[in-house]
DNA sequence: TCTGTTCTGGACCGCACGGTCAACATGTGG
DNA sequence: CCACATGTTGACCGTGCGGTCCAGAACAGA
């Protein structure tokens, strides 16, 4: 009973997630929350309790999606496990070769806001990050029995760089570096995985 | 002619630098500013113009400092460029593995936070992330010169490489990732260049 | 239809924000 | 020692902040 929201929860946490993402946590205002979302602060607040808590809601949502899809492409239809990582280095590079200003990913820019000063952002990140590195790991073991990564190479080890290499990819884009900059880091990341380029 | 200032521009430049440090731009005011730098509105304002254009002078002296001790290091007194590089990779991860919460390179904070709405700071991050894969590049074509790096390797691809992965232990740093994580990227970094681990 | 419950919209709060300004202090050159 | 140029201080300004609250709207169940 009580009267039925008049808003989809969904909707006003992506509209919530593309101002933080666009803008930061501190650099978002409750105003900006509410023309994005085109709900009263007593509905957001009512809804989600304050700001804080809303971000991090966003960003929670955020990392679940990012997870979620780097799941699922690494367990995607793609032939083998080499060529789905060729793959998803391919399109970090090709994330950053699009022209305009760059937006990073909402958990790097928060990271680097807010993990810091926040315990909570910290232990989500952290927490995502090793996920990264958990599903990386498996598709080099995977590639390894595939006999596409040689026998010799420590899968976790190697996921390990993979993941570095992602997010420093990721942070020169932020910068606008040139493609053949991420290129380079690329290439040079999967043959050090033992994965010839095609 | 004319009163003479109170105090060291250079002395203020720094409290400043550690405000935005550790809060951001967004997240600094002018209050945090002035008890910083011990400097009332009107000096600040007269020395520096506005909260945007200190934090440039801000970011712009780091992003000097940051990278006049880079090639310090690399023209430093160590024996040859191969252990200068090594030397370079371990104190990412000395920097990683400290314990507490973990302040990240100002500049990447600032380029996370900054870069896709204020062409300036766009511009500074891609200059000195340029310089530093100049300088990573001739460390590169010193070592290989003198035999410590295989002479089959492209200087500048294995720069970006290793461009991209101290980018990336900086973002694993901040979300505060095992030491082993930053150990291993950076070993494997560092062998893909083509560097035997002493 | 009436009652109880929830949701909505916005008025309202105190505060701190970034920024301006004018009165005053402190030097230098003549 | 005086006139001038510059630096300092802090009061002041309008605005927007994050957050609270409540009067009224909109439903479900009796």
């Amino acid at each position: 009973m009580g009267r039925p929201r008049k808003f989809d929860e969904h909707q006003v946490l992506r509209s919530a997630t593309e101002t933080f993402w666009t803008s930061g946590f501190a650099g978002t205002s409750l105003g900006d929350l509410m023309r994005a979302t085109s709900l009263g602060k007593g509905s957001l607040y009512g809804a989600f309790g304050d700001k804080q808590a809303l971000f991090q809601r966003v960003l929670d949502g955020y990392c679940a999606n990012v997870t979620a899809g780097l799941r699922e492409h690494l367990s995607g239809p793609d032939s083998s496990a080499a060529s789905r990582l060729r793959a998803l280095f391919d399109a970090a590079v090709a994330a950053g070769a699009s022209p305009g200003p760059q937006r990073a990913c909402l958990l790097a820019k928060s990271t680097a806001e807010l993990a810091a000063s926040n315990a909570e952002v910290a232990v989500r990140a952290r927490q995502t990050f090793t996920t990264f590195a958990d599903l990386l790991q498996a598709e080099v073991e995977s590639a390894q029995a595939a006999g596409d990564v040689p026998g010799d190479r420590d899968p976790r080890r190697t996921a390990h760089h993979l993941l570095a290499v992602l997010r420093g990819m990721e942070a020169l884009t932020e910068a606008g570096m040139d493609e053949s900059v991420l290129r380079d880091a690329a290439d040079t990341a999967l043959e050090a995985a033992g994965l010839d380029q095609a």
